[in-house]
RNA sequence: GUGAAUGUAGCUCAAUUGGUCAGAGCACCAGACUGUGGCUCUGGGGGUUGGGGGUUCGAGUCCCCUCAUUCACCCCA
């Protein structure tokens, strides 16, 4: 395969017998979020990079490794989008958002960019569902948004999702516990590997979640920052856990759960499943008290989660769970044309194509000017169950030989009786198709 | 970015220790007394063996580089 025949690298092609299933997937999403009175926003696929500088954070992999940044023909310095909520929090501040009555519920399925090595569940195009809701500063927000993301994983016939949850505190106590975390870790130096050493400066929690023996060894008896929570984180974090249990979700507690983001504040969650691999994580998200702020805007409390598509189909899959195929047409219209009479038969075997497809009804009709076997031959294997033949007897009495494909009977019917026979369907009949 | 494995027709794979080894099955196209699919039979198209360089009389088979895939790490959706 050459240059040009082939993707970049961590990118997928979507092809046409899987497009059905994205559709599905896309349209629960929607279906998913309406019912909870989440609106759907769109945002660039690129930012001005500092909008991640500031919002994600400097010390971040995302940051420091993973963009897709250039500058475009005027010196703008931008970027790909990574990740999603730093767009709409700054769309949120852009067009005031807040104005229309708090909370502003948004959801989004869009591209995320980043550059990493590839594996299975991890791409660099990578598409995202995600929600956020901003304006809530209270534990009822956090349960609403693991909910939303809880049902849907489940709505969708998903077994044994795992909700792993944690708090990492607030402005005013995480500083005590990081003191604390880094003032254990620095009596273990010599057993931490060499990122995690280098991590005691930068992003101590994230020593937390490595997942070296060494590392994590030393850590699984570190301070965790759910026993140095301050009297409003702790009870902030009580309450969003009982609301779970009420709302009858069932969630694990993490204390290794750090998530690698810096604007995250409080609540941080995940949903894992296995099946997955390495990369098990098929939703994650959590509190983000301090962006709005961060980004130049009035101080507003948010909360929401981002969802792979991709690695969530993947899920799908290896569990059986089943997924729509594409339909295939409801008929086509096939010429048994011989000799001289064969031009003017595929006229109007166009003609009647276009007659059914005025009516609603999905017709195939012959481009390729091949012979009725073949023609056949393409429809059984195209999955279209009728095949209306148009020969030289059928076209003087203005009729067609309908073939039923499934049955193997045929009959004979006017045009006018063929239309009204499919018009009265509702949708596509199903049928397979493609490899 | 690190480590390991892999890379032969659209797909799944063959090809003794480097020497007719470039093949098979499936798929595709076309035929089998000429207006009818699925089954069967016959025939056909299709690959500069991921790409480049090297060793050799000769390389798919050995060496180097590169690209890609897979898995793990890093990290994340």
């Amino acid at each position: 395969m050459g240059l040009i025949t082939t993707r970049p690298r961590g990118t997928e092609d979507v092809l046409p017998q899987d497009t059905a299933a994205w559709q599905f997937l896309v349209d629960a999403a929607r279906r998913h979020c309406s019912r909870f009175g989440y609106y759907e926003i769109r945002t660039p696929t690129f930012e001005h990079t500092e909008l991640y500088h500031r919002g994600v954070g400097e010390t971040t992999d995302i940051v420091e490794k993973e963009m897709y940044t250039f500058k475009d023909r005027g010196g703008r310095d931008i970027t790909l989008r990574p990740e999603g909520t730093a767009s709409v929090v700054r769309a949120f501040l852009e067009h005031s958002l807040g104005q229309a009555g708090l909370p502003v519920r948004v959801f989004y399925v869009e591209p995320m960019f980043r550059y990493e090595r590839p594996q299975g569940g991890r791409l660099r195009e990578h598409t995202q569902f995600g929600v956020e809701c901003i304006g809530a500063a209270g534990p009822l927000a956090d349960a609403e948004v693991i909910e939303l993301g809880y049902e849907f994983l489940t709505g969708l016939g998903l077994r044994n999702i795992e909700v792993q949850l944690n708090s990492i505190g607030c402005p005013v106590c995480r500083p005590g516990y990081r003191a604390a975390l880094v003032d254990y870790l620095r009596g273990h130096v010599d057993e931490l590997c060499e990122d995690c050493q280098a991590r005691l400066d930068r992003n101590p929690l994230r020593v937390l979640d490595c997942k070296r023996e060494g590392c994590r060894a030393v850590t699984a008896k570190a301070p965790r920052a759910t026993d140095y929570l301050c009297d409003d984180c702790r009870s902030h974090f009580d309450e969003v856990q009982q609301l779970l249990a009420s709302l009858g979700i069932p969630f694990t507690l993490n204390p290794r759960l750090v998530r690698g983001l810096d604007y995250y504040t409080r609540t941080v969650f995940e949903m894992v499943h296995g099946g997955l691999g390495a990369q098990n994580a098929v939703c994650s998200g959590g509190r983000y008290d301090g962006l709005a702020a961060e980004l130049g805007g009035p101080p507003t409390p948010g909360i929401g989660f981002g969802l792979g598509l991709e690695r969530l189909l993947l899920t799908l899959r290896n569990e059986r769970i089943p997924l729509p195929e594409p339909p295939a047409p409801d008929v086509m219209v096939a010429v048994a044309a011989e000799g001289p009479g064969a031009p003017e038969l595929q006229q109007k075997a166009m003609v009647l194509a276009r007659d059914l497809r005025r009516a609603g009804v999905a017709a195939d009709v012959d481009v390729m000017g091949r012979s009725l076997k073949a023609q056949l031959r393409y429809a059984n294997k195209q999955g279209i169950r009728y095949v209306a033949v148009l020969g030289e007897e059928e076209a003087a009495s203005g009729e067609v030989s309908l073939r039923d494909m499934t049955a193997g009977t045929q009959r004979r019917l006017s045009v006018a009786a063929l239309v009204d026979m499919f018009k009265g369907r509702r949708g596509p009949l199903a049928g397979k198709r493609g490899g």
